[in-house]
RNA sequence: GGGUCGCUAGCUCAGUGGUAGAGCAUUCGGCUUUUAACCGACUGGUCCUGGGUUCGAAUCCCAGGCGACCCA
């Protein structure tokens, strides 16, 4: 908003406008010619009797040339205009899709009445290409083939003050797309189709949830002690208890304070913060899924990620083999599934699991390509980069890796027969950490010393290490049955059945830096 | 955080040292079968910002802003 007027350039609205500013202030005028005219150029309702799309596929067969006795009310956006003497013909669009408005002088005169006998001149001279118009007539399909409304009576609903993109082009420039979504909305049909599908995917996991009989809840977005994540937090405050409070990182804890309260299968899909980069695959704040079933252990939810993800596919797009940026994906299950050491072997050719010693896994990893080992503390970790660096950009497919080293998963239980391990998958589709579950570590006395090791590390100046979340400990001291939780990145999802290459593509409002404005200018 | 690339009219883009351009949109005129309508005329510029080099900078140099991609 600012953009278009800055509040302090009233003087300079002299004879230096810009081609926006006469556009704009044209569309101004035309708002008060239609008030004189005695329209309302910011109207209250329409009575709408079909969504376009709706029509098109009732009169699909409507031959050319033929009208059908078939009155309709629509309503939409002005998308193109093409005006003649005495006809004209309008491209509308509503949530739906498109229909072009018929528009004739002689049947709008002779039906909007001696009143209204400027009615389509006013519809020639006062309206624009964004203009949200109401029509009223009867279904025509034109002799080029076109399916219309023939006009009798029209409204203005919203006059709009600001043109529109390019009607060939469109709007392309990234930077805009993201700051004014709203008119990538308009004009790129596309982006409007990747948010529908966001929303079916998350109906989709909800449906699916409830039938497995999951309830969903809601834990607290502030936090006095975020965790469940390596991550850092956003910091708050809180007026009147004068403290800190911190934006979620995750889900987790609390998520597994109520399956100790009983719940036994619980989810919750919302928003988590972590004050981090961004890219093409980092917002800042971003969607997960986390979810909870007591009795159950990792193999069971990997059969339940499997099922789910595979049946909203198909849902989602029709098929279980969907095109992601030129790769083909392939849903049907059963997925592949390798152990962490294993993958590693497979590219790098070292077994970690028969090296003992943390400086000789340092020296493999050196010898086999992997930078930056010299920080990692434990041979887990070495394990973790050589798999970060060598192995997760190969997995396209949906793949399962499983068995974590116990040193980089502070909340998984220790895996029943392989020392060192968990019990711990991780999804992972076009290269990208899509799902990370595991059998959750029950055991109180364990939880409190693998926190009590990540504070150390915190207060060692690791910023992303957990802390020790005392309630949490209490809550499981009171006792949680045996549970396995798995989550899911929503966006990351959404961008693999939308074939959006950014994750700023799968979110209908990325963070971006503000532009540079005015004012702060004139604040420096 | 590093590297590469981009930023010119409302939109999409030309313009590599010598008067800032095109198409679409807007404005005006014409037109009853268009659909990137057409025909004619016109209008519209902080060339991202600030410095520098030069007789002269959209163009070359430096710094900054925002974005894209790659790397960390």
């Amino acid at each position: 908003m600012a953009s278009n007027q800055p509040p302090q350039a009233q003087t300079s609205n002299d004879s230096s406008d810009s081609g926006l500013d006469s556009i704009r202030a044209a569309r101004l005028q035309k708002v008060e010619d239609l008030k004189q005219a005695g329209q309302q150029p910011y109207a209250y309702s329409w009575e709408i009797t079909h969504p376009v799309a709706e029509l098109q596929a009732k009169f699909a067969d409507l031959a050319a040339g033929t009208e059908a006795d078939f009155e309709v009310s629509v309503a939409g956006r002005i998308m193109a205009r093409r005006v003649f003497g005495k006809l004209a013909f309008f491209t509308l669009q509503d949530q739906t899709g498109t229909i072009q408005l018929y528009l004739e002088k002689k049947t709008i005169q002779a039906e909007m009445g001696e009143a209204d006998e400027q009615a389509f001149n006013h519809l020639k001279r006062l309206t624009d290409t964004g203009d949200i118009l109401g029509a009223r007539g009867t279904i025509k399909r034109t002799d080029k083939g076109e399916l219309s409304v023939k006009v009798q009576h029209y409204a203005m609903l919203t006059k709009s003050l600001l043109p529109l993109p390019d009607k060939f082009h469109g709007l392309t420039d990234v930077a805009k797309r993201y700051r004014q979504r709203y008119v990538d909305l308009i004009v790129n049909p596309d982006v409007r189709d990747t948010f529908r599908k966001r929303a079916k995917i998350t109906a989709a996991i909800r449906r699916h949830l409830d039938e497995l009989g999951y309830l969903e809840v809601e834990t607290p977005v502030l936090q006095s002690e975020p965790g469940g994540a390596e991550a850092r937090p956003f910091v708050t405050y809180h007026n009147t208890l004068d403290m800190e409070l911190y934006l979620r990182i995750a889900t987790e804890l609390h998520l597994k304070r109520m399956v100790v309260g009983g719940f036994e299968k619980v989810f919750e899909l919302g928003r988590v913060f972590r004050n981090e980069g961004i890219s093409t695959r980092h917002n800042p704040e971003f969607t997960t899924i986390e979810m909870y079933q007591a009795y159950g252990d990792y193999e069971e939810m990997m059969a339940l990620t499997e099922n789910m993800i595979e049946q909203i596919a198909v849902e989602v797009t029709g098929s279980k083999t969907i095109a992601y940026q030129g790769e083909t994906i392939n849903f049907a299950q059963p997925w592949q599934k390798v152990t962490m050491h294993d993958a590693v072997k497979e590219k790098t050719g070292v077994d970690f699991s028969q090296i003992e010693d943390l400086a000789k896994a340092k020296q493999a990893a050196t010898a086999a390509g992997i930078v930056e080992v010299d920080a990692c503390e434990s041979i887990g970790h070495v394990l973790n980069e050589a798999f970060e660096q060598k192995v997760e950009s190969t997995l396209i497919q949906p793949t399962f890796v499983i068995d974590y080293p116990v040193e980089i998963s502070p909340l998984s239980k220790p895996h029943r027969s392989k020392p060192g391990l968990v019990e711990r998958f991780e999804l992972f589709i076009v290269g990208r950490e899509t799902a990370n579950g595991f059998s959750e570590l029950t055991d109180p006395i364990d939880q409190r010393e693998r926190l009590e090791l990540q504070a150390t590390k915190k207060e060692a100046g690791d910023l992303e290490a957990h802390s020790v979340d005392e309630d949490f400990i209490t809550a499981l001291e009171y006792g949680m049955p045996p549970t396995v939780g798995m989550g899911i990145g929503i966006d990351r999802l959404v961008m693999v059945l939308t074939d959006a290459a950014s994750i700023r593509d799968a979110i209908a409002f990325p963070l971006l830096k503000p532009e540079k404005s005015e004012t702060a200018e004139a604040e420096l």
